[in-house]
DNA sequence: TCAATTGATAAGTTAAATTAATAGATATAC
DNA sequence: GTATATCTATTAATTTAACTTATCAATTGA
C-alpha cells in the first residue's frame, strides 16, 4: 500500500473514469490501473467494478475509499507541520542558564530576542553547570548559558561577554568608601557564597585563593539572597558585573571593584554540535553578547 | 513522502539508532539513513539529530512523527477494513426484487439465506422490471429478481424457477367447481389486473391475447389488494402460482389451474456482469432456487 | 593510540514503476 | 448489423527508484 496508490483510488473514486484519473494523477492509464490493480491485490479486495458505462466503488470500496482520505488528509498535515516548522526561528527553544547568570541576562534579553525571532519562545531551565551539561547532552536542553570553560565532548561553544567580579559590602562596612579591593584581602572577612555546585562560587574561590574553606557555604540558588544577608550585615560577598548593575542599586550596599587586574569569568552558549537550528543559536549569540557587553560596561564603580 | 518512509522515521524514533531501527524495518542501514534522509528533504526540515551517543528528535521532528504515528495507524485500518470485507458474503446486499414475487418469494428464503450468509444482511428494493433495470445498471442494487425475458446490455440473468399461472375465482363463481379453465375463457370475464407498468400483468394478457383491453387496470401495487378484491366479488383474476401456495389459501377463493400447457413465466436472478461478489450471487441463486421450485409444486390444484 | 561503533557515502545491482503500443470488450451511431 | 468510438486490461520495453555491499569519517571508550 502506497500513499501515491490511495491517491490513485481517490482518483477513480472522483472521475469514475480511469482515462480521466490517471490525468488528474499525471500519470497514463495503465500505470493507475496497474496501481490500482496492486493495491487491490494486496488487499485482497475488489475496490471498483468496472463497467463500460461507469467505474463504481464495490460495498468495501467505499468504505476504503473514505478512509484513504483520512490517511491522505493527515499525511498532508505533515508537509504542512513541516513547512511550518521549517523555520529555526519557529518554536519553542529550551535555554539553560546558571543560577548566577539568569535572573539578570533573561529580562534584559528577552524584548530584543522577541523582536528578532517573534516565534520562538523560549523555554528556561535555571540549573547549576552540572546538571546543564547532562541535560544538554540528553536534548532536554537545546543550549545553555554557562560559564568557560565548558568542555563537553560534541558541545561547541561561543563567548558571549566578560564580566569582572565585584565586591559588596554593606554600607556601614569599614570598606565602604574604599576606591578598590585586593582579592587577597577577603581572606579576613565573612564572605557569603553559593555552595559548591555553583560555579560562581569557584570562580570567586579560585580568585581568592586564601579564601578556600573560609567561605560561608549557603544552601540556596540565588546571589539575592545573598544580596539581602550582606545588606543585613551578615557578612559581605562577590557578585558578578551583571548582577551589580545600576538597576540593582541598594542603600544598604556598596558595590566595589577588585583591584586591576580584576578577577573575571567568561560567559559562552553552548549547544551541541549536531544541533540543527543554527540560525536559532546565532540569534541567541547575537542577542545575548550585545546585552552583556551593554550591561556589564554600565557596572557602578 | 512514503509510508515507508514513515515506518522508518517511527522506527529510528523507538529505537534512537539507525541500525537497530534498520533491522526492526528488514532493511540495510544505508536503506534506512537514505529513506529518512530523502523524507528530510521533501519536507526540508531535519527530523532527527544524529549524534555519536544518540539520536534525537527535533522540535519538528517530534510533531511530525506524531503525525505519522498517526497516519501508520489509519493505513492500518485500511488492510483491516479490506481482511473483513473481502469475503463477498459479508456486507450489505442490495436486491432488487418484482412486485408479483417479492412477497411470497422473500419470507421463504430469509431463513435459509441467514443459514448459508449469515453475515450479508439484504436490503430490498420492491419496484416494476423498468426501475429495477436502471438501478440494476446504476449500482443502486447489486442485483434483481425479475421475469424472463430481461436482455438488458451488461447483466447476466441465470433462470431460478418457472411457475404456471393459476386462475382465482370467488367461491360463489360459476367456475368454481370446474377443474381447469382455458385461457380463451378469460375474455368474457371481469378480469383484475396490476396496471400494465407490472410484468406479470403484461405476462397474464401475452397469455390470454382475448383479454388484451378487457382487463381491469388498478394503480395499486400489490397482488394481494387484487386477490382481497375478488373474495369481495369484485372481478376474477390470475395469480403467479407461487401466489396461491398453501398457505395462501382463503375460503372465500378458488384457484384453479389453467389447462395445460398452463400459461407460466420464468423467474430470474440478473446481476452486473461485473459484479464482482460472484460467491454472494452463488448463494442467493441457490436459495432463491431452492425455495422457488419447492413452493410452485406444493401450488393448491 | 587503537579497536569498536555509529551514521554517511559511493558504486553496483536488483526491483519496481511507468510508458507506449495494442488488444479485448462494450456501447453508440448509422 | 456493421462500423466506429471509447474504455480498461495487457504486454513488452524503458526508465526510475530502491536497496545492498563495501567503505569512509567521526567519535567514543579502553
Amino acid at each position: 500500500m502506497t500513499l501515491i496508490e490511495l491517491k490513485f483510488v481517490l482518483a477513480v473514486a472522483q472521475e469514475r473514469n480511469f482515462r480521466r484519473a490517471a490525468e488528474k494523477c499525471f500519470v497514463t492509464q495503465p500505470a493507475l490501473s496497474l496501481g490500482i490493480k496492486k493495491l487491490e491485490e494486496e488487499l485482497g479486495v475488489s475496490l471498483f467494478e468496472r463497467n463500460r458505462n461507469e467505474v463504481t466503488p464495490t460495498t468495501i470500496g467505499e468504505q476504503i475509499i473514505a478512509q484513504a482520505n483520512i490517511v491522505l488528509e493527515q499525511a498532508g498535515k505533515i508537509k504542512e507541520m513541516a513547512k511550518q516548522g521549517n523555520d529555526p526561528l519557529n518554536g519553542t527553544f529550551k535555554l539553560g542558564i546558571i543560577h548566577s547568570v539568569g535572573p539578570y541576562l533573561l529580562p534584559e534579553m528577552i524584548p530584543p530576542l522577541v523582536k528578532m525571532a517573534p516565534h520562538m519562545p523560549l523555554e528556561v531551565e535555571e540549573n547549576i553547570t552540572a546538571t546543564l551539561e547532562q541535560q544538554l547532552r540528553n536534548g532536554v536542553i537545546d543550549a545553555a548559558v554557562v560559564a568557560l570553560p565548558f568542555d563537553v565532548p560534541g558541545v561547541e561553544t561561543i563567548p558571549l561577554y566578560d564580566e569582572d567580579f565585584n565586591v559588596v559590602v554593606p554600607v556601614n562596612h569599614p570598606w565602604a568608601h574604599r576606591k578598590t579591593v585586593s582579592p587577597d584581602e577577603l581572606s579576613n572577612e565573612k564572605v557569603l557564597l553559593l555552595n559548591t555546585g555553583h560555579c560562581f562560587s569557584n570562580q570567586v574561590t579560585q580568585a581568592c585563593p586564601e579564601l578556600n574553606r573560609k567561605g560561608e557555604v549557603l544552601q540556596g540558588n540565588s546571589l539575592e539572597t545573598i544580596r539581602n544577608m550582606v545588606a543585613s550585615n551578615l557578612g559581605i560577598t562577590v557578585l558578578p558585573a551583571m548582577a551589580t548593575a545600576a538597576r540593582y542599586q541598594n542603600p544598604l550596599l556598596q558595590v566595589i571593584p577588585f583591584t586591576k587586574p580584576a578577577p573575571s569569568r567568561r560567559i559562552a552558549l553552548a549547544w551541541r554540535k549536531s544541533f540543527v537550528r543554527t540560525a536559532a543559536i546565532e540569534v541567541l549569540e547575537k542577542v545575548m553578547s550585545d546585552i552583556g557587553k551593554q550591561q556589564t560596561t554600565l557596572t557602578i564603580g
